[in-house]
RNA sequence: GGAGAGGUGCCCGAGUGGUUAAAGGGGACGGACUGUAAAUCCGUUGGCUAUGCCUACGUUGGUUCAAAUCCAACCCUCUCCA
């Protein structure tokens, strides 16, 4: 994939907006890049882009998986590659935004092929996990697979399951899968990079109103709907921020002032963890756009940048 | 006006004579990150001319070799009774 650009950005970092601007300026394709954004519920609580701002231009991969599904960073890939094979992104140029930085990871430097892992085999380790405690699962890994075991910290719940439930679905570490690197998916030389980085108070200024936004446009009703599912609290979407926060709300375990207070310190320290990524994970063909920039200034500095 | 309860670090909160710059939690800050990544996990968090010193547990004074911890007065907060 030729001439893709790519946009990352902590939430409420006004990237989204960006990249429509760029999508019509140049005639591309946005595709989400967000973990969230995916699912086909809680439109507005994982900020997806509304219907005047679909309209603008095509947009891909949004709110096409279904909140039973547990999607993951392979799958999302699978969905892009997907779009490459369907000629969608081969006439104008993709433009990934999202605040992922694992999903910009596989995309571009690749992901290694692992194992499919049957539902029972992944349901019987959370399972335990819930049981026994990340500590005795640690444990059990450093007797089966003690590579992996040292790399952990015992207390590393989630990656302690992903390595057994690996193991125990191919009988391989998952250190051996990991060892074989897999393709990128975008041409490095064309594509231009972009990451937001906006300055912290600002941000938090941001993230405040765009909760309070959320919450007026229908965020509550959205939360009601994904109770009414009933579905499973470990899935994915139920651990979209604000979710957990407004259904103790509704349920009349806390407050709803207190509800949507900690829901903005959820979405602040997400941010955070967002920035570290950025700042640390990504290579140095990233650009940054400087705090304060304008949207003008900042296409501007993304296109000198690539030449 | 009377009777109780209480005032601890950015916030909440434990501590009730020395081993206390003060548990724990929250927040904040920094970091890790190859298939739930809006996840999961780790570290730091009074100041300094730093193997030591200074400031700090409402305020002031006292007891003591030693006080966040005991005593007195004062200020403030909360609950109940008037």
């Amino acid at each position: 994939m030729k001439n893709a650009i790519l946009i990352a950005g902590p939430t409420a970092s006004g990237k989204s907006a960006l990249a429509l601007d760029l999508a019509e300026r140049e005639g591309g394709v946005i595709v989400n890049t967000d973990s969230m954004q995916g699912y086909s519920v809680l439109d507005v609580l994982t900020a997806r882009p509304d219907a005047a701002e679909l309209a603008r231009a095509p947009h891909f991969l949004y709110g096409h998986v279904s909140p039973s599904m547990a999607y993951s960073t392979g799958a999302w890939l699978r969905d892009v590659m997907k779009l490459v094979d369907d000629g969608v992104l081969a006439q104008r140029p993709a433009i990934f935004v999202g605040g992922t930085g694992l999903y910009f990871r596989a995309l571009v430097e690749g992901i290694s092929e692992m194992p499919d892992v049957p539902q029972r085999i992944r349901d019987r380790w959370r399972y335990e996990l819930k049981e026994q405690g990340a500590e005795k699962l640690h444990r059990i890994l450093m007797r089966e697979d003690s590579r992996v075991g040292m790399m952990l910290k015992p207390t590393d719940s989630q990656r302690i399951v992903r390595a057994l439930e690996v193991l125990d679905a191919s009988g391989r570490s998952i250190l051996e899968w990991q060892s074989v690197r897999g393709q990128p998916l975008i041409d490095r030389k064309t594509a231009r990079f972009l990451v937001i980085e906006p300055d912290r108070p600002t941000l938090v200024r941001r993230i405040d109103a765009r909760f309070d936004q959320m919450l007026d446009k229908g965020a509550l009703d959205e939360v009601g709907q994904l109770t009414a599912l009933d579905l499973d609290p470990a899935l994915p979407v139920m651990k979209a921020i604000g979710v957990r926060e407004l259904q103790a709300a509704m349920a009349g375990e806390i407050g709803f002032a207190e509800a949507i207070e900690r829901a903005k310190i959820a979405t602040r320290q997400y941010s955070k963890r967002q920035g570290t990524w950025f700042r640390n994970q990504l290579g140095p063909e990233w650009h940054r756009s400087h705090p304060g920039d304008d949207v003008e200034t900042t296409i501007q500095g993304l296109a000198s940048d690539a030449t």
